[in-house]
DNA sequence: TATTGTTATACTCTATAACTATA
DNA sequence: TATAGTTATAGAGTATAACAATA
């Protein structure tokens, strides 16, 4: 089976067994597809994750939202400002606390976000197709044991 | 076996079976402990993968060596112009060609590159064990499942 | 005093366009 | 005309320090 590779094969040492390099290479594939596939409705990766945390729990706070996603809250601020200026998401207040408001999607961040559930879906087939079957459940048992101190 | 988890079980929907959502986790979590390794030498992931492919790979153009990394060229000139101002690598002259020029690490890189090995070493066995037996060569193959369009 | 959110700021990484000197 | 390297620049992502309002 011919394989078309323009790599002129340069031996890269060390690199080429480490975990790190292998998931920034990996990463770097995923996320220009994904970036390419939300093109169409003008939001970035970010707040896109930003979006679907909303719809699966809406009324969270920052700081929760931030931590969900391994996200810094000072700079989650400019991230959120974004998508409610674009009047995808709304900050509403709280009852028992005036310091903190919840977070909701708007109808409008809704709808955008149905719009691009079938790009993100054959997206997400595109690379699952690459692993194989069983493949995708593998790399995502192992990715997740990276993140797990309790493998240590 | 209790399992201490700080994280208060927020629900993120669709992200929770995105590879790319996985990766970008994995990715921030290993990064992270391998910067904190580099700091002893105060260098940056991306300078250590060019010393290191300068060491197993000398004479490269920066073409060849920005190409090997998956780093744009017109990027690869500040963060290499960084590395040849510490003395770590240099630029030489080819013959053939006057316009490019042959990249070589320098003795001192080599010394630091050697300074390193022990920690870098200790990284990556941190991460390998969290793993398992046959967890990393299992996920290196994922790994490059996934940018390799022979899979598709 | 501690917490939630915010501002200001800086550094790294990534991306595009345009230029130079050589080929 | 094309290629290797470079400059300028802008946008994201990520980091720390310090502050205001509220608890």
């Amino acid at each position: 089976m011919p394989h078309t590779n323009a790599q002129p094969l340069i031996d890269l040492g060390v690199l080429s067994g480490q975990i790190g390099h292998a998931l920034r290479r990996a990463h770097a594939a995923v996320f220009q597809d994904f970036a390419a596939t939300l093109e169409a409705e003008s939001i970035r990766p970010a707040q896109h994750s930003v979006l679907e945390v909303l719809r699966a729990s809406p009324g969270l706070r920052q700081a929760q939202v931030a931590a969900a996603l391994g996200i810094k809250t000072t700079n989650f601020v400019p991230l959120f400002d974004a998508l409610e200026a674009a009047g995808l998401a709304e900050r509403r207040a709280i009852s028992d606390d005036r310091r903190a408001r919840g977070l909701f999607l708007s109808d409008r961040g809704a709808a955008m976000l149905d719009r691009l559930r079938a790009g993100v879906a054959a997206h997400e087939a595109r690379f699952a197709a690459r692993l194989g079957t069983d493949g995708k459940l593998l790399l995502l048992g192992l990715l997740a044991r990276l993140q797990d101190p309790a493998f240590d």
